[in-house]
DNA sequence: CCTACCGATCGGTAGG
DNA sequence: CCTACCGATCGGTAGG
């Protein structure tokens, strides 16, 4: 094997050992994978897992990366050719809600659930789901400055307002989806945001 | 010693117990919790923790058992004297705002942390997070439902709808406070409830 | 409620 | 990427 190929293959395995990492995050959660268990369910040994890494923290960060890389390609890239402002907003909120109804991660939204373990952690970890979840805020925000500028949202519902309420809808479908199963929360979650990003009358 | 007094210290001890249980949990997790930590803690033995449950799950259970005692101290008993209806969904959300803004638990809501943490994995601990959730979400629908009937509240947004929307508020400015430490969270939450709350034009 | 102890598993390293 | 191994800690038990 030449240096290319057995570059591809490191490559390969560190992406299959990622994807596992991410998987079985949003079930047990970020803290609650171990070494051991992915490398029996990947058919690796330990040492292989961890020597891509280093330690787990930093798989723990690679895990991260890469749940933001799926929210990218399963939410923002769905949205981004629409005009920025209430029309964006509107596609922000339906692709939310059917990423959550996809189970795009199987055991529900990879961000809320690292939020709510790790912040009361302080470290790097906990920095970049805080981090990744600023930024969404910021997209957010931003499309809703937008909205109310042009007089299609309320003024006296800030953009920061509206960033935060449509995140507590997400959080809540995405609760309701994953403890007791509740298939109606994506239309709860809708009928939440078409009243949050009605027109002003 | 009678027995009566060694009955007392006992139920004293586990008390002590059950609620460095409660505060290690909120931070770090139900799961994440350890016997030889709360031991060393509590300046016990893992053997004189463990006894007083069992096991470990029995020691979730009697967690969650006393974090709903706090809840109910720290949010219904604070309401519960006011009429059903729109008077007492309003007081449950200042008191709601009120319980997260004053840190009752050091890490935050006690059943939302449990639930993201439990909601993968089946077993007593998540049926005991879903039951409390689940019966709490019926007192918030039986309230909305006398404050629709009264004319107090719009009735194209339906009891379950607005139980479900409060959760939400509630979780966003958990979520806020905790891994943002943002101190602003609990007012975005009382202009979201407001809104949801308002009574029709 | 304690001491003493159990097998299993944890994250991680040495050396190849 | 593997085998072999490390000390630490896990939940839990025996026996008092």
């Amino acid at each position: 094997m030449s240096p290319r190929n057995s570059q591809t293959a490191a490559a390969e395995t560190r992406h299959r050992v990622v994807g596992e990492a991410v998987d079985r995050s949003s079930v047990e959660g970020l803290e609650g994978i171990t070494i051991g268990k992915l490398a029996t369910s990947l058919g690796m040994s330990k040492a292989g897992v961890i020597g891509i890494f280093g330690d787990k923290e930093q798989l723990q960060l690679a895990a991260i990366e890469e749940a933001i890389a799926i929210y990218r390609r399963e939410i923002w890239d769905k949205v981004s050719f629409e005009p920025a402002g209430i029309e964006r907003l509107r596609a922000v909120g339906e692709a939310w809600m059917s990423y959550l109804e996809r189970d795009v991660f199987p055991g529900g939204c990879f961000l809320t659930a690292a939020a709510a373990e790790f912040d009361g952690r302080p470290g790097r970890v906990r920095e970049a789901v805080e981090g990744a979840l600023s930024l969404w805020g910021s997209v957010l925000e931003a499309d809703a400055a937008k909205a109310i500028e042009a007089g299609d949202l309320d003024a006296s519902t800030g953009p920061a307002q509206v960033a935060f309420e449509m995140n507590a809808i997400a959080m809540a479908v995405n609760q309701a989806r994953q403890l007791r199963g509740d298939d109606a929360a994506g239309d709860r979650g809708r009928q939440a945001l078409a009243r949050l990003l009605a027109s002003p009358a």
